[in-house]
DNA sequence: TCGGATCAGTACCGCTCGGTACACAATTTG
DNA sequence: CAAATTGTGTACCGAGCGGTACTGATCCGA
């Protein structure tokens, strides 16, 4: 379709990424429009004529994060064992959660765990996808048992509990400013208690880093 | 000391337990002084008199759910050993999380982990409390290698980090609406996975709920 | 070159925020 | 009783909130 009126002076997509950063590091109450503007570079009418609003802002923003942030997830899943999944899954997520080019911990707790009522929807809609998440690690667990690189009478969901509340746990620890090196010792153990408890099939060769 | 003037027409610690609840469900910033003074049954004036601002009553609040909502940390440090101080921490705060007669999760992550530059202060004062209760579990933990029941070459520090990590999460979970007996599953994953990894001494008598 | 369409910028909307001035009520002390 | 002291309730403060009306500027197709 060929353009119709005055071009957009900025690039959207940019701009929603400054946007990201400002949620990521503010919540969602705690960023004003004034400051979502001032990052994006545009004025307020520009950013609702683009966004809709600062809710639909913040919920295209999430689903940028979770499609270039949370890769790892996807990649994590994509591998061949259950041992591997949680593997790639608790080392990708100490990476991301303490990348030194973004803000510190995880935009779907920093978005905001409580809100004031009138924005509950943002917190329900932030815990819903993160439960989301951990309903697709139960899955990729249910094919792990079927497969036989967990027992058979594993529980998925329970295991897919328990790994998804380290990463959870270590993203708030992150956005306390807690260093990369400590939480990869965490992930570490987190995942040596996973093959223990779970009887998880090990890989042949030790892939445990000195 | 006799009173001098007008009594004060409000218990207020009732009202300190009031504000409690809605900073815990609402979080820091989601609290208004109007939703504050409401569920307090005050007025404004009172609350300053009585508080001296916003942040003021949410740090006495901080400090009376540290006192009667983390009880059973100080009981979990006191265990004997150190996998009865763990499984002690662990299943209490499943409980802790999901009593029924209390906000969801706990108030040191809903209270808020990010904030508007202005609150800033807020979110570091959680964190650090935080923090400070896991330099805490690790001291207990070096004790504990210094008692024995841990091994010599464990990393308390690495292990409190880990407990922290799960009791965190476990938090979100609870504040995302998941049901205690759900935690209390991922709970005992932890703690087997705990006492596999640390090579920490276990009780005489399995005390593995059935 | 002109009309329709879209975007940018200013200036503003009603509302709520955290916080307070002030008059009045209730109590103790003399 | 009066004086001193403290709490209560109303009514208000300046500031910032999320969101928008409106005027110009800038593009396209005819």
């Amino acid at each position: 379709m060929p353009q119709r009126g005055r071009p957009r002076g900025f690039d959207a997509d940019e701009a929603l990424e400054r946007a990201l950063e400002v949620f990521w590091r503010q919540g969602y109450e705690g960023a004003s429009m004034s400051d979502l503007t001032a990052a994006m570079g545009i004025n307020k009418p520009s950013l609702y004529a683009a966004f809709g609003s600062k809710e639909e802002l913040f919920r295209k923003a999430v689903a940028r994060y979770a499609e270039q942030d949370m890769g790892y997830a996807r990649r994590a899943f994509a591998q061949p064992t259950a041992y591997e999944v949680v593997a790639t899954l608790l080392r990708e997520n100490v990476l991301a959660v303490t990348r030194p080019d973004r803000p510190a911990g995880c935009l779907s707790i920093q978005g905001g765990t409580a809100c004031s009522s009138d924005n509950a929807a943002v917190a329900g809609f932030l815990a819903g996808s993160r439960l989301a998440g951990e309903h697709a690690l139960a899955d990729r667990f249910t094919r792990a048992v079927a497969e036989g690189d967990l027992p058979a009478d594993a529980d998925p969901a329970a295991l897919a509990r328990f790994v998804m509340s380290v990463t959870e746990g270590q993203a708030i620890h992150a956005a306390a400013g807690v260093a990369r090196e400590a939480l990869r010792q965490t992930a570490e153990i987190a995942l040596a208690g996973f093959a223990a408890v779970s009887g998880a099939r090990l890989p042949a060769r030790a892939d445990t880093p000195a």
